[in-house]
DNA sequence: AGCGGTACCGGAACCGGTTCCGGCACCGCT
DNA sequence: AGCGGTGCCGGAACCGGTTCCGGTACCGCT
């Protein structure tokens, strides 16, 4: 029987030492150091039962050749594929860029624990969802937009994958997740304008998404629920999803200040155009109307005039989210973590103090 | 000599017929319906020889167990990652939300072709960029922010490792890329600066990223350049990165329009911030001073008075990107290819007619 | 001298797939 | 009857690592 391992690999190696950096792998580490394939596994993984002189031999041998170990084959051995994935369910990323800024730390924060960062784009059905983690290409994802009642979580959860959650369920329980204060943002944002004098206040809320139960509109409308009781003014919730109603609804309504919940602009009624359509109809900005924004700070502090804004930190956000989720799939601790980030109040332009 | 493959995996099997889909292997499969490995992995890959009743009988046996092939173990198979990634140099996305778009569209057309799309964050040494290839975590990249001269491309090329590029640098043959012409966009704008009667156009750009080599900084100079020569109007040069001095160079040039070229948001020059101290300084926009800006469309066009702008199309970019390389990683052809996206011109309200 | 203990290392099974190669059964043909 | 060809399938090597298990060499000790 010959000798079977007289690869053409080896062949080569002994005529030419010129092997691509690519394709050396950790038998040809092995060999050139002189030592067996476990012992450049073990000096690999930092692992001891390794002699000093010997694991400074073979690393010097890897660092000459550029070796570095495949990593397919790596996580294939371990059976962890070491990869998360972000998974966005909207169409396209126009006008999001909370999400660009979400995706760069998170991906960053992975990186620096060796973990693969991924982007599962839109259109996800049941069965996708799944084989992501059935084929082994991510072992934990980062829910966002998440509705009040979430299939996604559902499946999920019955299936015993692990995830966190941008966002949170009606149903939160055994749930990880980091939440924005929605409710806390509207009766903050209604505080600062009673302070300023408004008696009357308008709240805007994207109609559709609170009927297709969005968390962020459905606790916008909570936050205002809470404030129509805690405070002496008068309060008007508008429902819409049209530019011309809602500028209409302005007038008609002679609230003094608006506030702008969920209907930003990724959800049909872009809060520039809602203005120059409410300048159109002859009120000023903030003269005549004060106004207060949600979370979508690019534009509010973009505009020549900046608005007033009420957002939330969307890079503890990522952070959060990274690790927790990695710290969960490295066992390094399993309860279950539910944070809320409170809102913060960016005074500018948009808001006046009435007479 | 016992059979070693009485494994507690067969014996749980036998016993209870509940294996969790997660860990179902193509053994199982094999098993299940009664044929050989061999004859599954024929399945999976939709190769011939296996007749029909047989593939029917083997795709029910998957179908009803959930079961999806380990995609590590087949990567490694073949030999082949299936992935590629978007190399993003900078620390954060801080108003990038071209960059997000681009993700998006990018992710999604990767997915398509069954590639995996990663993303790989900031503070990319050489040693991390050729391990990325090394390791067998990408196939090929997709390289942004191109400098007239750039590292990652000579580091690349001289390993020959598949990669494509958002932009260009100063040598390119053999290189892919597509890039959008900013020398095009800087003569557009004068064009249409001219067109409408101005004079004294001033044309402002980072002198930072000019002096780095920066590709869309050169190339609008270029671009500058170029239009002096076309247009015999007075022309000036601003490069800047300071907003005050920038702001009264706009007075004291007695300019009556500007080019805002390449110190967007993200570049130490916020077009806002810009504005707002040049009407600060008394010059009402467009009034007295007609504004033109490139590219960062996101800010123009959310003004309340938006601003005329040139841009380009950031969606075809990204798919022409992907498609590139992925086509280049399938073989499906090799030839170089370069692409120099038009300029397109939005006029808005920033923009007027001189008397 | 004999013993147990420790430090270090190699062999080989294994992770979950793909693919080459060869074999069997059956067909139609001379 | 014998033959070549085709359709279908299984065995086993292989991808590039990790890890269990056991073995050797050497130490100090009684």
């Amino acid at each position: 029987m010959p000798p079977k391992k007289a690869s053409n690999k080896e062949i080569a190696s002994n005529e030419v030492e010129k092997e691509n950096a690519a394709d050396l792998t950790i038998d040809d580490i092995a060999r050139l150091a002189g030592v067996s394939v476990s012992t450049v596994s073990r000096i690999l993984n930092d692992k001891p039962d390794v002699a000093r002189a010997t694991r400074q031999r073979v690393k010097q041998v890897m660092d000459d050749l550029g070796f570095s170990p495949h990593s397919l084959a790596q996580r294939l051995a371990v059976r962890r594929s070491r990869s998360i994935a972000l998974v966005y369910p909207l169409a396209d990323m126009e006008g999001r860029a909370d999400v660009a800024i979400f995706i760069g730390k998170a991906a960053f924060a992975a990186e620096a624990e060796n973990y693969l960062f991924s982007f599962a784009a839109a259109s996800l059905t049941e069965s996708r969802l799944l084989s992501l983690y059935r084929s082994a290409q991510v072992e934990g994802v980062i829910l966002m937009e998440i509705h009040m009642d979430d299939w996604r979580v559902e499946v999920l959860k019955q299936n015993n994958y692990p995830f966190v959650m941008i966002g949170r369920c009606a149903d939160n329980t055994d749930l990880s997740f980091i939440d924005f204060d929605f409710e806390a943002a509207i009766v903050m944002a209604v505080d600062h304008l009673v302070g300023l004098g408004h008696q009357r206040i308008g709240f805007f809320n994207s109609g559709k998404l609170y009927q297709d139960g969005y968390g962020p509109a459905v606790r916008c409308a909570l936050g205002y629920e809470r404030a129509r009781e805690a405070y002496p003014v008068e309060l008007r919730h508008f429902e819409m999803d049209n530019i011309q109603e809602a500028a209409a609804a302005v007038l008609e309504s002679k609230v003094s200040a608006v506030m702008l919940g969920i209907l930003g602009t990724h959800f049909g009624l872009p809060i520039p155009e809602f203005l120059r359509a409410v300048q159109h109809l002859g009120r000023r900005i903030p003269e005549d109307l004060s106004v207060i924004c949600l979370q979508d700070d690019a534009i509010a502090k973009n505009m020549l005039r900046p608005l007033t804004s009420i957002t939330f930190d969307i890079n503890v956000a990522a952070d959060w989210a990274t690790h927790t989720l990695i710290n969960r799939l490295e066992g390094r601790y399993s309860e279950v973590e539910q944070v809320i980030l409170p809102p913060q109040l960016n005074i500018r332009e948009s808001t006046l103090l009435q007479p």
